[in-house]
DNA sequence: GCAATGACGCTCT
DNA sequence: CAGAGCGCCATTG
């Protein structure tokens, strides 16, 4: 469970995904890029994917380039990551999207706070 | 050790 | 403007 055990890139995409502040929400480019892994957004996916439901990690706050939630395995998580957005007073439109001008990673994000 | 896949992103048609 | 395909690296079987 050692971290290692995943590699650690892994490790690298879970540290990154924990700094994303509340309210805020980042997408799988940003944080390959902040991983240290330029256009590698699906090894970010992948890894989200390798973490448990119950993880701690805010993966709700990942989404894709389209500020829109990615393709689930299970339309359930969908929802549930969908809710915890909107708990974080995230909006979303009719098509499921999120500004990311507004709640982009580092852009009005810090000013939130 | 080899091969295929993967919660995406970008470019081309 | 819209849709489809290909490519990157790492993990897993």
């Amino acid at each position: 469970m050692n971290r290692n055990s995943r590699s650690l890139t892994y490790i690298r995409i879970y540290e990154v995904v924990r700094r994303i502040p509340r309210g805020c929400v980042a997408t799988y480019g940003q944080i390959a890029r902040l991983a240290g892994m330029p256009g590698q957004a699906r090894l970010v996916g992948y890894a989200l994917h390798s973490l448990s439901e119950t993880t701690d990690l805010p993966w709700h706050r990942v989404i894709n380039a389209g500020g829109k939630i990615s393709r689930l395995p299970d339309p359930d998580t969908t929802l549930t990551q969908r809710f915890l957005l909107e708990s974080e007073g995230i909006t979303f439109n009719d098509k499921a999207q999120v500004n990311l001008e507004q709640y982009g990673w580092k852009e009005a994000c810090a000013d939130r706070t």
